[in-house]
DNA sequence: TAATAAAATGCAAGAGCTTACATTTCTATT
DNA sequence: AATAGAAATGTAAGCTCTTGCATTTTATTA
């Protein structure tokens, strides 16, 4: 319309009730430094001109964001939300901002993600999983950004986590599973290359299986991608190679959701042909029907301890130690026993 | 460990490299206007000290940051997830970076968050519905910053949108509702009163109840806030407060599975004693058993067009233009004529 | 009321980058 | 081999804030 207006920063600000720069940043950072009379005036001011400090600058200037960054493999289904929601939860409660980037589950995304949010000047990261090239961690540690990693939960490894042993959870459900006189068992997973939870759940039904005198070679795995048809098509895929199946795991309630519904529409009775079990515990889970049998996580207790520890690191220098917290089993509708 | 290592910047890579700061900066921004050989040297230099550039410092020094926001009211369930998904892929082609924050469906935080992506540099936002304060929309105007909204269309504001007429779509939905003999509906919605997506739904409903000569005053309406257990109690609520209810329409798809679920553990079967009508379209519904009757929303496409639109605008000066898609009706199983 | 301490404010130097303009180094032409 | 023009690089100003230190104002006390 009129002549462009240059958006107004904080000198115009200072100019406009005529007092200095340094007193309106004080105004903004440290209102009780400044005289109440002084600090009306300049708030009119701000109000006024509908001025809003500039991020960057001030980034720049005081060389912390108050920033934390999460970067998760998907924002596309509900698997992260709730932690998610935790941990932004906690932040917020100490007046930090979480920035949230997803990855698609793409290792080279990934990377881009994690620059980028570094970039943009997160005071620390929130990691899932352990898994990544050495060439990251380098460049965090270059850049000095504390980085938590959590959804798993690994001593072997230096860098702490807080979460949970997803090879363990899934061992002991693999176990009551096989107690069930399952024998002929299955797994959709997904790609297990980069992704170490996938890897740590498998081995967990792979471990249970030795445990039981069962060769675990006989697990049929079928690999595909996190999504409901992907599920579908998967079960498919196992019922046709393997038959005899009786029980298949799912990396997660996803696939299961999916799994479950293409059961129902081949005609398999579930539990009674064929038991499904899920992992995480999302709300899908218990919508689903026959509700899910799945792996319960703690996704609110994991983001707000995660939330927690990485605020004490940014505030008091308080080193995160690793954290590890139960995984539950949930026993719902979709597992029964071996059919013989 | 050892001293304390300043994180790298541009000069550090200048130096390394044996160049000037420019042309580190060419060669990040302008590849192509710099030398193969000094290129090299200097992507060297760059990997060598693990450095990455300064996003505030660039946004200050450039005045744009190739970043949109998105505000949405939600992460915790998936009404959002694949709009905001088609939005972040469009605008990823374009080499722009997508901003989300959420708002729990409260104007104070929506505002907070307006400031903050405003203030992080986006250089335009994706808005979900039209009602906010007027001293936002003049917030905006200030900064220069524009903003698109979606998830509504309504041409009688001036300000343009890319979505679907909420309230002419529940009132088709309403119609065939009606014409299968119900007569006794009641709605179970969020708060109208900044929700106006909620308010367009509830009054389409009460459209299709007037063009049927029903006294409109009869929708028996129970607010509640969104979330499955939310849905079930309201629709407990209705049940005890106007038993003769026949059809109970939801604000959207999270609220209609709690609905749904609840009625199954009241003993109602659904759709024989009451039929259950969601909105969205979101994949829980065809999950939901019986799988939900709902209206189905163009989420990717409105994604995807709100993402053009916006660089569009940002690229090449081209004015958004409102754009109305449609919304279809999806009939699965979670309605039946009305018991008379 | 003068002297002193404390509180409030101002001044100015950066923080890490981009970019207009100036300068140097090539390439091609004669 | 000299030189115009293009390509590559360098110089330095400026983007918007914060903050240590200097200065001014206000409050307190004798």
């Amino acid at each position: 319309m009129s002549k462009e207006q240059p958006t107004p920063t904080l000198q115009d600000v200072a100019t406009a009730a005529k007092v200095s720069t340094a007193t309106v940043s004080r105004c903004l950072n440290f209102p009780d430094q400044v005289k109440e009379k002084t600090r009306i005036k300049v708030l009119k001011a701000i109000k006024m001109l509908s001025y809003s400090p500039n991020f960057g600058a001030r980034a720049m200037a005081s060389r912390r964001t108050d920033t934390i960054g999460a970067i998760i493999p998907t924002m596309g289904n509900a698997i992260f939300a709730r932690g998610l929601q935790a941990f932004q939860d906690e932040l917020h409660l100490h007046g930090f901002t979480m920035l949230v980037a997803s990855t698609s589950y793409r290792e080279d995304i990934e990377e881009e993600q994690i620059r980028a949010l570094v970039g943009r000047g997160a005071d620390a990261l929130l990691l899932i999983g352990h898994a990544r090239s050495p060439e990251i961690y380098r460049f965090l540690e270059a850049q000095a950004v504390p980085a938590l990693v959590t959804w798993a939960f690994d001593t072997t490894l230096s860098r702490p986590s807080i979460g949970f042993d997803n090879q363990k959870a899934m061992c002991r459900m693999a176990k009551k599973v096989i107690d069930l006189g399952h024998r002929n068992l299955a797994l959709v997973s997904a790609e297990t290359i980069l992704n170490d939870r996938a890897k740590a759940r498998q081995l967990g039904i792979e471990d249970a299986m030795v445990a039981a005198n069962l060769c675990a070679k006989t697990l049929h795995i079928v690999k595909t991608t996190y999504g409901i048809e992907e599920g579908a098509t998967a079960f498919e895929q196992v019922m046709k190679a393997a038959p005899q199946t009786t029980a298949v795991f799912c990396g997660n309630d996803v696939l299961a959701v999916g799994a479950l519904r293409r059961a129902r529409e081949l005609g398999f009775k579930v539990p009674q042909d064929v038991s499904i079990i899920g992992f995480d515990d999302i709300e899908l889970a218990e919508i689903a029907y026959p509700a899910l049998t799945t792996v319960h996580v703690p996704h609110r207790e994991m983001g707000r301890r995660a939330g927690e520890a990485l605020i004490k690191l940014l505030n008091e220098g308080t080193q995160i130690e690793a954290v590890e917290l139960e995984a539950s089993l949930v026993f719902r509708d979709t597992l029964a026993p071996a059919r013989n």
